[in-house]
DNA sequence: GTTATTGCAAACAATTTGCACCCAC
DNA sequence: GTGGGTGCAAATTGTTTGCAATAAC
């Protein structure tokens, strides 16, 4: 994780840690436009690539196939309705065992979970890719 | 979870139950082909939909934005490299404290890890939408 | 026969890419 | 001055939708 960042970068860390949720890039790509520090929606989606490829932000997709991102340091997972699409917050970091539970608190019928790992594999490391 | 399916869906989970890993719906639909059991895209789509409603089928999507589909009874996860955007499959499903293992186990620098649940809110429950 | 399902092709939307311009160092 | 960073607009790609034809029960 090298903390070397361009403006961009820079920016929309900024704009990350103002917020307590994620953001799509097109509501961020909004976003810093409203705040006055405008940035092109193709930069907005270079600079959230090569922030995702230094482990400094994550993604998760929605179904609807746009992606939310945040700060790798945000720990937050979401209950998501495979019917209506919409996804509702939970802190910690439970697993499987704990769906149970959360059939009950959150009166939520879990289906599945996905639980996916992300980083860089052995061949990127030793390449040092960027 | 209700047992009736359509031609298609049914279909859709015989493929999916002879393949031991999750697949494209691009690959679903080329793979139906061969097998001399074609569908339309469109149709491939709306059922993988459906599935996914009944709590049948589970996807995961890739950074590339395409998803892959498999049975729900399937227990696997990945590795998904954010540099070359490979995923590399585990069994099991680890957490959190298991990231150091992987480190050395994969060789893989894990630099966080996403865990969501799927299933159906208090609402979408109640309305029993399909 | 009536309703739900399917296939095709056109439409969509998020994301990516080519290229010229500009900034940082 | 030079190389990476940025913006714009066009291109790409997975996915969705309208609608007429078809299959299911």
């Amino acid at each position: 994780m090298k903390a070397r960042y361009t403006r961009s970068q820079k920016q929309i860390i900024q704009v990350l840690k103002s917020l307590n949720h994620d953001i799509s890039a097109q509501d961020l790509y909004a976003e810093l436009k409203n705040r006055d520090q405008p940035l092109g929606l193709a930069t907005v989606y270079r600079a959230l690539e090569a922030l995702k490829g230094k482990g400094m932000i994550k993604a998760r997709t929605l179904s609807s196939g746009e992606a939310l991102y945040s700060l790798t340091s945000e720990d937050k997972h979401h209950l998501n309705c495979v019917n209506c699409g919409r996804s509702f917050t939970i802190d910690g970091c439970p697993i499987r065992d704990f769906e149970e539970i959360l059939q009950q608190s959150h009166h939520f019928q879990v289906y599945y979970h996905t639980l996916e790992f992300f980083g860089k594999c052995y061949q990127c490391q030793t390449k040092s890719a960027l």
